[in-house]
DNA sequence: CATTATACTGTATATATATTCAGTATTAAT
DNA sequence: ATTAATACTGAATATATATACAGTATAATG
């Protein structure tokens, strides 16, 4: 699926939010009406766009002839495991750490995602990131400055900000005053990213 | 819910069908292809019979205004709102403040819910609600000591601690110390909760 | 018996709607 | 430097569509 833009992404969902509340979709005009647009072609360009994109299907000549495209098909979800973040141990998919699956529809985070962590410890605190939560964690080693990560050294695993300091220096930094940076020097140390955060569940 | 008729039911099936297969509802015309009538006004009067007996609901003057009366509607689907969380005015369901629907099993945070709150703000920092997480909502007055509710004083919004001090003294407290403590007396200002939180999704 | 609901055909039309064309402007890519 | 994509306004138009009107006919209801 290619990349939408937050105007798109707009129309999409007033798209979505038009067919809940009405039973049917909109024409062009109500996308206008919806979105402050004043000219019909503008709900017209973001259509097609949407339509090029794949997120829709227009019938043409058919009055309100969109239909969404649901690409995951009606597949309830899928099950994802929840892996126990134990205090010393990488977070292999294992089934002795598997503690249980959570369904969830895929795509749930925006992006794809491949497994969940149970968060240990208040190291996340100030980024919202409490004990027992559910870090949605892709495996990936695409990872930015500012990035929520899943780090390994040696055999200790630990969710953290990553921030590179120098081309040989990487700082893994808490979110709570109590804790301390953690100053890696790639010369001296391994460090494993085994993904990043891409989004959060939390149980009441 | 009164009677159908045969016909009625064959008209009231082929728009289920129709919006199945399509996305989106038939048109009169559409109808009398599907069923065999050649007049528009066969569709249109059984629309009608279909309107008058509760069935369906037409919009007048638009396009494919045909939309399924479901009794049974709710928690049947997993498309729940989104509902943004605006400084003042109650979080409604009202179209104008659902930002999207957002596709979640049933059942996901153990408990029911209701929709989705967009949160505003980070007066419940340290209990790690962060500014755009989405907090499930669960609608009930059933609430304990340190439920985090969604209450309403006036038109103000606002997502807290719950704390009762004494029979007519509520206390909603933030988790961030630069907010403060509000002290409600129930004699004197009227209080309404919305609901309580039930889990929390966020998206990085 | 008159009335109402059902079940159609057939014609007509105002308007709701998709869709094209002509512009303007900004940004990203080649 | 030029193309392509995005993001709009504004106007014009062919046609898709709802809907009224004029009929015909049967069955049920009170």
């Amino acid at each position: 699926m290619k990349d939408i833009t937050s105007q798109q992404n707009k129309v999409l969902n007033c798209i979505q939010v038009y067919i809940k509340k009405t039973g049917f979709p909109p024409t062009r005009a109500d996308i206008c009406r919806e979105l402050g647009f004043k000219s019909p072609n503008s709900a017209e360009t973001h259509l097609r766009a949407l339509e090029k994109k794949g997120f829709i299907a227009i019938e043409s000549g058919t009055s309100r002839g969109i239909s969404i495209i649901n690409p995951e098909i009606e597949h309830e979800g899928n099950d994802y495991p929840i892996i126990g973040l134990v205090a010393a141990g990488s977070p292999t998919l294992a089934t002795e750490n598997v503690e249980k699956v959570f369904n969830c529809p895929q795509g749930f985070f925006g992006s794809n995602f491949d497994y969940f962590l149970r968060v240990r410890g208040l190291s996340m605190k100030d980024a919202g990131i409490m004990e027992d939560d559910l870090i949605a964690v892709k495996k990936t080693q695409d990872i930015k400055n500012g990035d929520i990560v899943i780090a390994r050294i040696d055999d200790e695993v630990t969710v953290k900000y990553f921030h590179r300091h120098s081309p040989k220096i990487v700082h893994l930094q808490p979110a709570n005053e109590e804790f301390s940076n953690i100053e890696i020097d790639l010369e001296h140390t391994e460090l494993f990213i085994e993904g990043k955060s891409v989004g959060l569940i939390r149980e009441n």
